[in-house]
DNA sequence: AACAAAACGGACTAATAGTCCGGTTACATG
DNA sequence: CATGTAACCGGACTATTAGTCCGTTTTGTT
């Protein structure tokens, strides 16, 4: 037996609570805020979710469950199929898509990943993804640290500094220019 | 008139019991700590430095003094006078340098800073500097971007990681490869 | 219906950044 | 040297918030 009826309801008022608060709030929320927007006890949202990290996790890995399947088994070149220098490219426009569409909760989920956000599972499959396609592309590299440096480049301060005003493109343009310099 | 003698004896207290706590109990310490190891009350410790923040950038700048000299009137390639793209990889050289022996007070300095750590003075200059040589470099590239990028590399966790074990130049090296890519 | 396991809520604890103010000290001045 | 005052000092106090605990309630099975 998966989890009780009561907890699942509560899980899923406690994750619509916290996207809430963190659209009209910012990432500045505190437990004892989505426990009371969820209607909800904060030991609960504690049980269901383990700590503050874990309910950043879990709201990141689920808004990241699409962009998940498309990497695995969606068209080409963001799934499998084109080749490693496209799918980079194609990869970091998704990011940059879904990083724009989420800012407050990539601030809240870094604030709360702040000690060893690499271990993050959402971080890490990405990382992942992009340490394999980089080392294709660019054997001569060194993937994991490129990997890492790409994904840097997505924190909210920065995505937001470099996306205000003006120019929404801007971000994902640079971000491509500059991988595009890497792969040359 | 500057600072009082009691007050510039604090002050200097305090930066040293700061040094000694990162260097004995890592970047998780409290200001209740400092101040007790310092032998002052809390209260100076918020009046001298204003925050958590101030005291760590204080830190960070007393820190970077000597590279700031470098930079701004010391030889060649460091200083003044190379071609840009040697100037950026001597720069960066010289904060891989620094940011090694310096890990601890990187994670404090950037757990202090989570808010807009592009505000802190010393993260600015360095910016501004890797900003220009860029755009002399390669006045294509998005020489902002490009050394917000560089700079992200200086995450405390990511040089631990890549520096640990084994391999302590790695992370340099690595770096300097990837820096050649973008200038090539 | 009865029972056990799971979940619930919210009071409680702990840690810690930052404030406040009554008492103290350095130093400029005469 | 004596003195007035502005700056400084300590540490108790407040506020915030992550995380714990346990008596009570709900769920779902037999």
């Amino acid at each position: 037996m998966g989890e009780r009826a009561d907890a699942a309801r509560n899980r899923h008022a406690i994750l619509r609570a916290t996207e809430e608060l963190l659209a009209t709030h910012g990432a500045h929320i505190s437990l004892d805020q989505v426990a009371a927007h969820a209607q909800v006890g904060k030991g609960t949202v504690f049980r269901r979710f383990g700590s503050r990290t874990g309910l950043m996790q879990a709201l990141l890995q689920e808004r990241a469950v699409q962009l998940r399947e498309a990497l695995e088994s969606g068209p080409a070149p963001l799934g499998p199929g084109a080749p490693p220098a496209e799918r980079i490219v194609a990869f970091l426009d998704a990011l940059s898509q879904l990083a724009a569409g989420n800012l407050a909760l990539l601030a809240a989920h870094e604030r709360s990943c702040a000690t060893d956000r690499h271990a993050d599972p959402t971080y890490v499959r990405w990382h992942a993804h992009l340490e394999t396609l980089i080392a294709q592309a660019r054997p001569d590299l060194d993937a994991t640290f490129v990997a890492h440096a790409l994904l840097g480049m997505f924190d909210a301060d920065m995505v937001r500094r470099l996306t205000r005003e003006g120019d929404p493109g801007r971000f994902a343009r640079s971000l491509r220019q500059l991988v595009g310099e890497l792969l040359a």
